[in-house]
DNA sequence: CTTGAGTCTGTAGGGACTACAGACCCTAGA
DNA sequence: TCTAGGGTCTGTAGTCCCTACAGACTCAAG
């Protein structure tokens, strides 16, 4: 039990800058239970180590990908009992990876109105405000 | 002053079933400075007429081409003072339009990378579940 | 007249953070 | 050794865009 190879030790604001993230994000994730309550120092400060840093990374990459916290928290349950967790896991992202595809749908049928608004808008030739009439006009019917 | 084309009067839940919307979305549009506040009736009920039913169409449909309320309060400032609008409104909708466009892209890219994910995971052939290695790994560097 | 539905108000809740106030603690320089 | 500044701690309030609720009122039908 001697330990001269002890593991580098950090503080909240060294975490944050490592992982990439906001300082409250850390504390956020902690009461949400996503993240382990870490030991703290004789003074009650958080004291991390790298497999903190490994978790937090994960849970901002998943964020990242458009995954909700309920998500991320069932995707680290797989992580955290891995028994078969491929099956359910490919679920999870599948099912989020729909989610994704239609967003993209949505906001493709927002920028193809969009650009017909401002294309009509940029050639100035009807008095009115093209724009703004659209707007007042239903996007399909009445 | 004969009143004998009297308009249509409706209440919030009419009104809310014509454009669409939650009934309290309305209140909260109201109290958010988008809808003028209507007249009330003696009882102290709101009474609608088809001017707000087509002012608070002109704010869903914005709403719905992903336009924030501060985009659509900066809109109906251009309907209700009607100078030049033209370029002002085409600048929104072009600014709003990029908002659009670098959403889809940064969507474009979850899909790219969940497809592969759920892919890796598909052909099963790996031990570790190929898709949560890819969450600990980082996106592009270490 | 009663009953049930509609409307009124203010306020709380949601998700995913972000920011702040007021109290500690820790370190470096004078 | 003292002190000044930064960092960290806690809980809480604010953000955005609604949605839902409680408790009081009103209205129309039977």
């Amino acid at each position: 039990m001697c330990d001269h190879a002890a593991v580098k030790r950090m503080k909240r604001a060294e975490l944050a800058r490592r992982a990439g993230c906001n300082l409250e994000t850390i504390r956020y994730y902690e009461k949400a239970g996503l993240l382990p309550e870490p030991p703290r120092t004789q003074s009650g400060y958080r004291s991390y180590d790298a497999t903190h840093e490994r978790r937090l990374k994960f849970v901002l990459r998943a964020r990242a990908l458009g995954f909700s916290l309920d998500e991320v928290r069932a995707l680290l349950r797989l992580v955290d009992e891995r028994d078969q967790p491929c099956a359910e896991a490919r679920d999870l992202a599948g099912a989020h990876l729909k989610d994704v595809q239609s967003k993209i749908a949505d906001l493709k049928r927002m920028e193809r109105v969009l650009k017909e608004m401002v294309a009509q808008c940029a050639d100035g030739t009807t008095p009115e405000c093209p724009l703004i009439e659209a707007l007042f006009r239903a996007n399909g019917k009445s």
